[in-house]
RNA sequence: GGACGGGUGGCCGAGUGGCUAAAGGCAGCAGACUGUAAAUCUGCCGCUCCUUGCGGGCUACGGAGGUUCGAAUCCUCCCCCGUCCA
């Protein structure tokens, strides 16, 4: 087996507490996976990312692919080396730019046919291809190419992303297990259905009746309200086995993480603490924070007085903020470094919380972290 | 002293009679960002009033006059800057 999901604990909450051991070292969960689209976190070292205390990054399969290619990245020794890390790595099958490269793409049953947003050439990507090049690139874990949504949809469209996602996950997995090195990596599944329960419920339950070794949910945060992303999710891991890791795909917000481990989820990425720290917005304990704004200018405090990291032991917000005023490279760095170092934080004080059965009482503090610092 | 060229909103810079509170860029002020086409994008950016409306008033294209129904745009004089000639 590739990977190996050990479940240490249920809280009463819902919350679990686990480790996911893979070929590249251990991941504590529930954790958060830093997305490093392009074989790169933008704006860090994977040292930085080993400080940070990252056990696993997400890489993606669609930016590989077109650059530079993952027959090249096999060659330079898969992506573990081509990159200099040496802690697991699980790729994203490409389903995702079927969403947000929705008018450079048309889907069909077969595959998604895109055409590339580089050069304008056109690209066809399969359920089976995508497998290909995940075991190209050699992630930990591949997942399987699947058809994200935009919410709101229309249900008939919604339906047809749920199937289509189930017929693609069956025929990933059989390419996968004639030609995969499955000691090495493993294949998720994703399970699709919008907003819609019962779609979700059966998909998820006729993907468990596959049989994989862990499962994603996929096509939620792209529109619609917490309150239904939380709802599906805590649907769709009531029909997940225990024993198997879950995967909630693309999120979250600072604030909402708590509420998707007491979902039961156990892995999570989002783009939102590299992204938005690369366009100036700092998360802290006490709220996000605009450091460009100008009441920061001669703001001698770190930018979270509660942090422990290395760019708040060391900087001020107003040289934070002179830093990204100036467009200079080193606020990128800086600041990603802060926002990552939080949601790892945030992710080891969660399952802190949990060891000590005491998760309820960070309730008040999420609260807090959806605001506005001042 | 003379000949040209030029003076536009914080800065740069379009604009040669009405559609001009005046393009565009920069700077400034805010906001957004959820499996990354994002170091990106959006809004505001003369003052003021309110019933916040493709609303009203005021001020504005070096200065002062003038022509015109109407002037950043045309005329006169003046001031300043640049280049060249004495």
């Amino acid at each position: 087996m590739a990977i190996r999901f050990e479940l240490l604990k249920t809280d009463p909450s819902g919350a679990r507490l686990g480790r996911l051991h893979t070929a590249h070292g251990t991941v504590e969960t529930p954790a958060f996976m830093p997305v490093g689209t392009a074989g790169t976190v933008k704006g860090l070292t994977q040292q930085m990312l080993e400080e940070l205390g990252a056990e696993i990054l997400l890489a993606n399969t669609y930016h590989l692919f077109l650059r530079p290619g993952h027959a090249r990245v096999r060659q330079m020794g898969g992506l573990h080396r081509f990159m200099g890390w040496s802690r697991a790595i699980l790729t994203d099958s490409g389903g995702y730019q079927v969403f947000s490269l929705a008018d450079l793409r048309a889907v069909h049953d077969e595959g998604v046919r895109f055409r590339s947003h580089l050069d304008g050439r056109e690209h066809f990507l399969t359920p089976e291809l995508a497998v290909e090049i995940q075991i190209a690139l050699g992630s930990d874990i591949a997942m399987v190419l699947d058809e994200c949504v935009a919410l709101p949809a229309d249900p008939a469209r919604v339906a047809e992303a749920a199937r289509r996602t189930l017929a693609w996950a069956r025929r990933a997995q059989q390419h996968f297990t004639r030609i995969a090195h499955t000691e090495h990596q493993a294949l998720f599944a994703i399970v699709q259905g919008g907003t819609d329960a019962v779609l979700r419920r059966e998909n998820a339950a006729a993907l468990v009746e596959m049989d994989f070794p862990g499962y994603a949910i996929g096509g939620l945060a792209v529109g619609e309200p917490h309150e239904l992303t939380c709802a599906m999710t805590g649907i769709v891991t009531e029909q997940l086995p225990a024993d198997r890791p879950r995967y909630l795909m693309g999120v979250g917000k600072p604030e909402d993480l708590l509420d998707y481990v007491i979902r039961g989820v156990d892995l999570m990425d989002c783009v939102l603490p590299s992204r938005n720290a690369r366009n100036g917005q700092l998360f802290t304990r006490q709220g996000r924070l605009q450091i460009k704004n100008a009441e920061f200018a001669t703001d001698q405090r770190p930018p979270d007085e509660t942090c422990a990291c290395m760019v708040c032991q060391r900087y001020t917000r107003a040289y934070l903020r002179h830093l990204y005023v100036c467009g200079e490279i080193l606020a990128a760095t800086l600041n990603t470094y802060h926002n990552l170092y939080f949601y790892l934080e945030t992710m080891r004080r969660i399952r802190q919380a949990i060891a000590e059965g005491t998760v309820t009482n960070l309730t008040d503090e999420f609260q807090r972290m959806a605001g506005v610092a001042s």
